[in-house]
RNA sequence: GCCCGGAUGGUGGAAUUGGUAGACACGCUGGACUUAAAAUCCAGUGGCCAUUGCGGCCGUGCGGGUUCAAGUCCCGCUCCGGGUACCA
């Protein structure tokens, strides 16, 4: 028989289903290795081919460790919560849970089809109730814990009341919204209230009035990692800035820990420097800078505390509490003007006008605390209130912005850097800062003359001699904002009593997603939640109307496979201890500051409690690149229905106009289907090349609907198969790098798994394989397969996988191998890859067993040694002949040689041997002059 | 602006520590088989010159350098992709 692809998909994809092959189970005699997939959102276009890429890359990978000995933990499941079906659900009245389980299904027949080794038994999905439950039980721990800088992790609420209780805030180093001080006597005497209101100030889990990303097109709030140049990332709609009583997680007492650990794990480089830069780690000064005629005094977050004799104005946020403090009666109107003028600036008004400086004089002057010169006070929003204190010291002449500031408000300048090499300038006569990195001080009292380094160590020492300020570390790392007002999402375990927020009992989890009649805010802009009937506690009290963001239900999820029905705990400790941690992720760089920080804070705190064994939860992460679309065109001439080629373009005014990439082969257009593909083309005429050849132009473009470039891996599969799909998307290029999807050239994978299969079989279907002993060519071919294989599969190099594969093919098929002690090797070398195929040829070849669990064949040394070396000969480093030589021969005997070579004389003549280099196995170039 | 990647034939890409540049495929050209097509197989395929034979020169975005030897290392650019952006 020949290749029958379909049936063979068919029957190995049930069998392994009525088997259970992929299912595994906490097994302590053998060592566990995990490989995750980043779990996807389930969305109603159903996965195009550039989804399943990093799928295949991790289930190779998975069946190379099972086939290695390993208990392999390779698990699947759904984001299930999220925008899209909530928008749907507006627009159609259909319940999201609906749209989510019928595009779960459609995801999972899809998934399904290309022959995953995923154990489905672990199956979860973040909207069901028995999965969020550990979501909201997270949540009810975090609000139950601070963090305490002291001891570095999170501790439990209760113990912090105990010390207000006996000591008040004294001796307290937590992290927290506003730094509060009080005694205990004061704290006792509070209400239950104001104590409750103290206590969200430390909470991980907090609810406070923060400035929020608010999206008014989507109706409800945004993380930071959820907006992008102003505009929401799902949708693209304005966002503006927005005071909002919000939960929030504390993630910024995480930030150093955060950033350490990237030392530790095994990422890409690029993605731990886009955390880090997140991060944003800046170590600097803190300094106070009293205000004139006042009791008031001005904090200020620089990282150059040397150029403090260069200041010659401040800055405060438009939003800072200072403002109203320090402004003075006769500029307290205009000031209140430009407030009012700069909150109604959208984000990206404000964006998109950098370079264009706004501000007004508050009337008030602070006091240099090194110079005790006086310099105004300004307001302006280049100043964020959401970074350091919200209040900066002005330095013009090394700061671009306070340089943009002071020449538009006509502030004074004073240099205080110059570069080595360079003179003091004039200010007057710049046209922006000049860098202060390097050079010497100048106009800078005790610091005159040092260098940039000594200069800044220098002013920090005097700063802490004067009780001027402390060295400070600041994070640009914020608090996640954790409430949305929508309906898709986890519930808050969350009542409110008195306006203070307490949470559920554990027993009382989960707590449901109420049903709602429609799935908009309420008439008194109440999200949804409040169209939910009985939606309070037993005793009364209403439930929070908010829901959890998407990446709450997606920052535990790994953990979760562990042990995926237990009902006693997020993961059992027996789980927890055999499985650990993530061996190996495979995703898009698109989560690096959404999901992977989330999940790694929410994974430390999980730690920190004791509830999982490791701080960092991925080891090793992998980014699959992006597939890109490849979009072909056909061209219409103008004002007319006909269409000319694409190389005969220039001769006429054409339209370009994209046409369905799935009615064109290798760029040529399938004529018939292109005039059914749309009722306007059914007449159009074509003009064609190299006699009947309709050929389409081409563009790498992103891969959607509207560019007609989807291509659906279900069509791949029923035209190819399955393995030829796996093989082809690992074919196509190294895969982290992203690259079009071009089903050109698809073929020629197809045309190796038959090739494969006939070392197999003949034409007629019999099994041509035979117990004949190897040869050692073959014996060489097959080694260094499974050397190159092996190798490569630990590289993630899958591309020159399928090229090795084919290599070693070929060669058999050139030698005729049909020998079973060479084919039954490669059978299972190519069982990661094509499963379905390595099943079918092994069941073929007199096994019972599956493939699955045959042992990775070794490569034994002896047969990689070659007896002779074929070496190239260059003559002043360029290539002109080869020479065979045995493989021991020495340095010397290959020197003798070469110059003894027929051809080496055409190349010496006249010419003196200056040098001979012999590289042993490699090369030997003469050196001649 | 800053940070990180990348640039190799007509196309996707290979060359793991500096050691034969273009493996493996696609496409294209020619041929075999066939009434024909499909399928399959064989040969050729970086550019230029020579092609009667050998062959020769150039060539990994551009310009320099190090080295016996550079796609690979160093210095300076250009272009493309990604991240980030008043972060003090």
């Amino acid at each position: 028989m020949e290749y029958n692809f379909k049936e063979i998909e068919k029957k190995w994809q049930k069998h392994w289903k009525d088997n259970k092959t992929y299912k595994v189970e906490v097994d302590n005699s053998r060592p566990k290795y995990y490989v995750l997939d980043m779990f996807p959102y389930p969305s109603g276009a159903g996965l195009h081919v550039g989804h399943p890429l990093g799928y295949i890359a991790s289930d190779i990978f998975s069946r190379y460790k099972r086939s290695n000995g390993f208990n392999v933990l390779h698990p699947m499941g759904y984001d299930a919560y999220g925008l899209p079906a909530e928008q749907y659900a507006i627009q159609t009245g259909q319940h999201p849970a609906i749209t989510t389980e019928n595009n779960i299904k459609r995801y999972r027949e899809q998934l399904d089809k290309i022959g995953f080794s995923y154990d489905w038994s672990r199956e979860v999905k973040t909207c069901e109730p028995d999965y969020y439950k550990w979501t909201q039980w997270a949540f009810i721990q975090m609000f139950n814990h601070y963090y305490d800088n002291n001891a570095d992790k999170a501790m439990p609420v209760s113990e912090l009341v105990k010390h207000f209780e006996t000591k008040g805030s004294e001796g307290i180093n937590a992290a927290c919204s506003e730094n509060l001080t009080f005694s205990a006597e004061e704290w006792n005497a509070m209400p239950v209230k104001e104590q409750q209101e103290t206590l969200l100030n430390y909470r991980i889990a907090y609810l406070a009035d923060t400035m929020v990303n608010w999206c008014p097109a989507l109706g409800t709030v945004l993380a930071n990692d959820e907006v992008k140049e102003g505009v929401s990332l799902r949708g693209g709609h304005p966002v503006e800035q927005k005071v909002m009583r919000q939960w929030s997680l504390r993630v910024s007492a995480y930030a150093e820990r955060l950033l350490k650990g990237l030392d530790t794990i095994d990422w890409t480089e690029s993605l731990k420097e886009i955390q880090k830069n997140w991060i944003g780690r800046s170590e600097g000064a803190e300094m106070v800078f009293p205000v004139k005629d006042s009791d008031v005094s001005m904090k200020i977050f620089t990282t150059r505390a040397d150029t403090v004799f260069g200041v010659t104005f401040m800055v405060l946020a438009p939003e800072s509490e200072l403002v109203n403090q320090v402004v003075t009666s006769d500029q307290k109107e205009q000031v209140a003007q430009y407030i009012a003028d700069a909150k109604k600036r959208t984000e990206r008004e404000r964006m998109s006008e950098v370079k264009k400086m706004t501000g007004a004089f508050t009337g008030a002057y602070a006091i240099n605390p090194l110079t005790n010169e006086e310099v105004p006070i300004w307001v302006s929003d280049y100043v964020l209130a959401g970074y350091g204190t919200g209040a900066i010291m002005a330095v013009p002449a090394h700061d671009s912005r306070d340089f943009a500031f002071a020449r538009t408000f006509r502030l004074p300048i004073t240099q205080v850097v110059v570069p080595h090499g360079e003179e003091p300038a004039d200010t007057s006569k710049w046209d922006d800062s000049i860098d202060s990195k390097e050079g010497y001080l100048i106009n800078s009292g005790f610091i005159n003359g040092l260098d940039v380094p000594e200069a800044i160590e220098k002013t920090k020492e005097y700063i802490r001699e004067k009780s001027i300020g402390e060295v400070k570390v600041n994070y640009r790392l914020r608090d996640a904002i954790f409430s949305r007002q929508r309906y898709w999402g986890e519930p808050f375990p969350v009542y409110y009593k008195d306006d203070m927020p307490y949470t559920l009992d554990e027993s009382k989890l989960p707590l449901e997603l109420p049903e709602v009649d429609k799935y908009l805010p309420t008439e008194q802009g109440e999200p949804p939640l409040g169209r939910a009937k009985n939606w309070k506690t037993e005793e009364g009290y209403p439930i929070e109307l908010n829901t959890m963001p998407g990446f709450a239900g997606s920052s535990a999820y790994y953990l979760r496979y562990m042990d995926p029905k237990n009902d006693q705990k997020l993961v059992s400790t027996e789980a927890n201890n055999y499985w650990q941690d993530v061996d190996l992720y495979i995703g898009g760089t698109e989560h690096a500051t959404g999901h992977l920080i989330y999940s790694r804070f929410w994974n430390k705190f999980l730690y920190d409690l004791g509830e999982v064994c490791k701080d960092e939860p991925f080891r090793k992460l992998v980014n699959q690149g992006m597939i890109q679309g490849r979009s072909n065109f056909v061209y219409r001439i103008k004002g007319t229905n006909k269409f000319v080629s694409y190389n005969l373009t220039k001769e006429y005014d054409v339209t370009p106009i994209h046409v369905d990439v799935n009615i064109v082969h290798n760029d040529i257009l399938d004529i018939e289907a292109f005039k059914n593909w749309n009722p306007e083309y059914k007449n159009a005429e074509f003009i064609l090349e190299e006699g009947d050849k309709y050929v389409c132009g081409w563009a790498v473009e992103k891969m959607s609907k509207s560019m007609f470039n989807v291509v659906n891996p279900d069509d791949i599969i029923e035209q190819y198969g399955a393995d030829t799909l796996r093989l082809y998307e690992m074919f196509l290029g190294p895969l982290e790098q992203s690259k079009p999807w071009d089903t050109n050239g698809i073929d020629g994978v197809h045309k190796f798994l038959r090739r494969t299969w006939r070392l197999f079989s003949d034409r007629d279907g019999q099994m041509v394989v035979t117990d004949e002993e190897a040869t050692k060519e073959e014996l060489k071919v097959l080694h260094r397969t499974i050397a190159k294989i092996s190798d490569d599969i630990e590289r993630f190099s899958f591309n020159t996988c399928v090229s090795a594969f084919m290599i070693c093919v070929n060669d058999l098929s050139d030698l005729k191998c049909h020998k079973r002690s060479i084919l039954e090797p490669l059978t299972v070398l190519l069982s990661p890859f094509a499963p379905h195929m390595a099943e079918e040829l092994w069941y073929l070849t007199g096994h019972n067993s599956s493939v699955v669990d045959a042992q990775w064949p070794k490569a034994e040394e002896k047969h990689l040694k070659d007896d002779s070396v074929v070496y190239p000969v260059s003559f002043n480093g360029k290539m002109r002949f080869k020479l065979e030589m045995p493989a021991d021969a020495s340095k010397e005997e290959i020197e003798k040689a070469a110059l003894a070579h027929e051809t080496a004389a055409k190349w010496t003549e006249g010419k003196t041997v200056r040098k001979i280099i012999v590289v042993p196995g490699k090369i030997i170039n003469i050196v001649v002059g």
